[in-house]
DNA sequence: ACCTGAACACCGTTCAAGT
DNA sequence: ACCTGAACACCGTTCAAGT
């Protein structure tokens, strides 16, 4: 390591900053997830990501985010079919970033212009499915938190009582598939 | 404080580690939960409290599971009304302690005894509204899931798109009713 | 068995200084 | 503006010692 002293440019990005944040949070989790581990792999002192990040919290954010743009959005316009797709489009993606799925849980839940987006998006089918005023809220509410807490669950994240044998990825995908029929019969035919 | 020296009792019990954590979980929240906060409020030195308990993770455990204590099972054997009414208590109860649901979603959510007899409750009434084999730990999944997911909603952990206005109390009790109506509709009627 | 003092190996973040 | 060195105020946990 040819050392720089004070002063001198590390080539430092944001973006660089949360590609090494990424491949951290792969290889090792959440809780491998620290500042001074980002700066390590990026060969830098940690207190030099604060002059590209605030602080880990709005790293974390950004990160949670940028996932989001991955979602596919809806090819039609029927609303059931439309939100079975962007759901099961969320829930794939959370699934492909499991190592993310408890800081979506944990934390505030991603609030950044993707998600905003994807509600967006979801509004309007559950408009176009009939409901409305304050039911149309609930509504997505209701479906995000159930993706992104089935995603938990299939993420290799036990919830509830624990004799169940780990579930197999196709399995999990059918578990939410049937869940999700469920909400979509009972939202739909509530109107 | 007259100081003790190495080898004086204090008088430390797990159940006092366990309340001193509760209540310091109530007055500051999940963050201010640490081990040396805890042997703080205790009079202790903080590797005092490994006497007692294993780690903060095992901990935390306990206090997970202490909770679920206090879900009331249901009073009738009809699955729909019994189901509703055991997962409204699980509601309500997690919302008495708001705190930890953060905790029961990054976390594994509860493998103690009280979980594992709510889970058999479950079981027992979703086999009563017809469902077999596989699809009672799916539907039994789904509705925690569920209830955790909004209880984290209610429970002021923003989810999703953040333009909505705070969710009032009751807003969200409702808000949990119709949507455990929903997931209810779909499953009994899938059968 | 239960507790203390001291230490280890970490955190995130700030501050002053260098170029 | 971007970076470093050093430090601050924390963590959870372990180890050796005392009674």
């Amino acid at each position: 390591m040819a050392s720089r002293g004070p002063g001198q440019r590390a080539g430092l990005t944001r973006e660089a900053i949360l590609a090494a944040a990424r491949s951290l949070l792969a290889a090792g989790g959440l809780e491998s997830l620290t500042m001074r581990a980002i700066a390590d792999d990026l060969g830098v002192a940690p207190n030099a990501l604060y002059s590209h990040v605030a602080n880990k919290s709005a790293l974390v954010d950004d990160l949670l985010d940028d996932v989001l743009a991955e979602v596919a959005e809806p090819s039609v316009d029927e609303p059931s079919t439309g939100l079975r797709q962007v759901m099961a489009s969320t829930y794939e993606v959370l699934l492909a970033h499991a190592d993310l799925v408890p800081v979506y849980l944990a934390r505030q839940g991603a609030r950044g212009p993707n998600a905003q987006r994807l509600g967006a998006i979801m509004d309007d089918l559950l408009v176009k499915a009939g409901l409305a005023g304050a039911s149309v809220g609930e509504a997505r509410r209701v479906l995000i938190v159930y993706t992104i807490g089935l995603a938990a669950f299939s993420a290799q994240i036990p919830i509830g009582p624990g004799e169940d044998p780990p579930v197999r990825p196709d399995e999990a995908r059918d578990q939410f598939a049937r869940g999700l029929d469920w909400l979509l019969a009972g939202i739909t035919q509530s109107q």
